[in-house]
DNA sequence: GACACTAAACTCTAATCCCA
DNA sequence: TGGGATTAGAGTTTAGTGTC
């Protein structure tokens, strides 16, 4: 359809576009709502007059349209807005107008002069151009992950393929914490936890959480002015603002909203308030690795907060060093999409990400791999453990209370994780702090231990220091079921950090030396009881 | 149930095409 | 050339859906 195709009516058209970009102020603005309000200085609220440069009025029609952000607004003061669809649509924009300035129009589109920002530039534009732009856009959006127009079309249709989690035994869904405890025993996740599970009712947890509207205002009340990094999601941008900020950007209203945004690693484990309001279910307590270590510096990662806008999407993921997720839902609604981390899965996964953002190459449908759902709404639990790959949406504005812990159990996929982000060259800031030294201080405190009470076990009478005299007469841990796991994980984990040694710092040649003596103690016993 | 919002359908007019 | 059919454009209404 063409559209402002009248040569005598387009020359209107072209006044109005010739009009505004002869205006500097128009022209100079830094923003949207900075454009309509320099706008509204060459024209009076009643019907639309121009003012000229001596001040006098004289009569053109004008419906001025401001593309900003997720919203299109008209020239109405305080516009709010109706959703941009990148579609120009003019029933939409007659009927938008109509309802904001509350009064009938003859509505042409020879009126239409349009507004947008490029590159930090106002951009203006007749109907025609404002319609090539929005398919354009659209065009280009299609193309990244997760743009506005991505989201809101393809992803949208494609989630709707992705299957529950219902019949899939590597989720359980349990009614409460008494439930969730005997399903995990049961289902011999103590030592291999590899099973997702949702816990309804979170009240046994035996966790401390306040509600959500008392998190956003512990936010702005202690450290409300520490800095901190968020998403402007469809932008793909990284803006930073003070937390107080960042709680009243998240309390806009939905319909004036201009752009989604999302914080993902609001950490508050280091601000004591939070640390006093906020305990750890029971679960997490138990099963940290960090909890049962003696460590120098003990990282600060299991208690974080996030808060997400609806219509946010976080793309396919592994969490940070392989880290179990304990993730409590205090308001809103998500629903995680979850890849289970086969080595296959993790190589396509590692694949994907050479070409991060590209639809061309989205994981969630050009590897084939098999994707299940889950949505969690407020109230529920989740407890996800180390290098599940997933991808996440939120529905609802969202508030959600979180932690990170290193779980015995998941050690593998910890190691794995790490090869992973070492392959994908994961930025400093998207690594876990201290993931060697903890791994290390876990092989030495923990796993040495055990592996030397395998000889030791034999020649009892023997001291600590004398143990590994003791070599020929060890036993073999493949044969005891209780030390069997034990030396897999010692030799995994040795063999992983002696890989990743530095000079310097706390994983050395020199403080591996204890560990290589008595994995080669073993090894020598193993093979001649072979 | 009232209201808000949106997409799509509908009506009307003018321009254009085509054929007798 | 004139008149009916078709198409494009402009303006308005309505049905469906969601929210409060």
């Amino acid at each position: 359809m063409m559209l402002i195709g009248d040569p005598e009516k387009r020359k209107h058209t072209e006044f109005l576009v010739k009009f505004f970009r002869s205006k500097n102020d128009v022209m100079k603005s830094q923003d949207m709502t900075e454009a309509a309000s320099n706008v509204h200085k060459y024209t009076s609220n009643r019907d639309i007059q121009f003012l000229n440069r001596e001040g006098k009025t004289f009569n053109k029609t004008a419906y001025c349209c401001f593309v900003d952000g997720t919203r299109v607004k008209c020239s109405f003061p305080n516009c709010k807005g109706y959703e941009n669809k990148l579609k120009w649509d003019r029933g939409t924009f007659y009927n938008h107008m109509k309802r904001c300035q509350k009064k009938e129009y003859k509505f042409s589109e020879y009126n239409v002069v349009a507004f947008r920002m490029n590159r930090k530039k106002v951009q203006v534009m007749n109907v025609q151009q404002l319609a090539e732009y929005f398919k354009e856009e659209r065009e280009r959006q299609l193309k990244i992950v997760p743009s506005m127009y991505w989201t809101a079309t393809a992803f949208h249709k494609w989630s709707m393929t992705i299957p529950g989690i219902n019949g899939d035994d590597n989720f359980q869904t349990c009614a409460d914490a008494a439930e969730f405890q005997a399903k995990f025993e049961r289902t011999d996740q103590t030592s291999d936890w590899k099973k997702c599970f949702v816990v309804q009712d979170s009240s046994g947890l035996e966790m401390l959480c306040p509600d959500a509207e008392a998190i956003l205002n512990m936010l702005e009340l202690h450290d409300g002015d520490r800095q901190r990094r968020f998403i402007d999601v469809y932008a793909g941008t990284f803006p930073v603002a003070t937390q107080k900020e960042f709680v009243n950007l998240f309390r806009t209203p939905v319909k004036e909203r201009t752009a989604v945004f999302n914080n993902l690693d609001m950490e508050v484990s280091d601000i004591r308030e939070f640390k006093d309001a906020i305990g750890l279910p029971k679960f997490v307590r138990n099963r940290s690795m960090v909890n049962k270590l003696k460590l120098r510096n003990r990282p600060m990662v299991d208690r974080y907060i996030l808060i997400t806008q609806a219509g946010a999407f976080t793309d396919f993921h592994q969490d940070f060093g392989g880290t179990s997720v304990w993730f409590h839902m205090l308001r809103g609604k998500k629903t995680f999409f979850l890849v289970e981390p086969t080595e296959e899965n993790i190589k396509k996964f590692e694949k994907s990400q050479e070409h991060a953002t590209e639809t061309d190459y989205w994981y969630g449908d050009k590897y084939g791999v098999n994707i299940r759902k889950v949505t969690l709404e407020a109230g529920q639990t989740y407890f996800m453990p180390g290098g599940w790959i997933h991808a996440v949406y939120t529905h609802e504005d969202a508030v959600v209370v979180a932690g990170s812990f290193f779980d015995e159990a998941c050690i593998s996929r910890q190691l794995r994780t790490f090869r992973c982000e070492e392959k994908i060259k994961a930025g400093n800031g998207n690594r876990v702090a201290k993931f060697l030294p903890i791994h290390f201080a876990y092989m030495e405190q923990k796993l040495l231990k055990a592996v030397k009470g395998a000889h030791f076990f034999i020649c009892g009478i023997f001291k600590n220091a004398l143990v590994l005299d003791c070599n020929n007469n060890g036993s073999d841990m493949r044969s005891l079921p209780d030390k069997k796991q034990t030396w897999i994980i010692f030799q995994e984990l040795y063999a992983f950090l002696d890989e990743f040694k530095k000079t310097g710092g706390e994983v050395t040649e020199e403080t591996l030396k204890p560990s290589k003596k008595a994995l080669d103690v073993q090894i020598g016993i193993q093979s001649r009881s072979s």
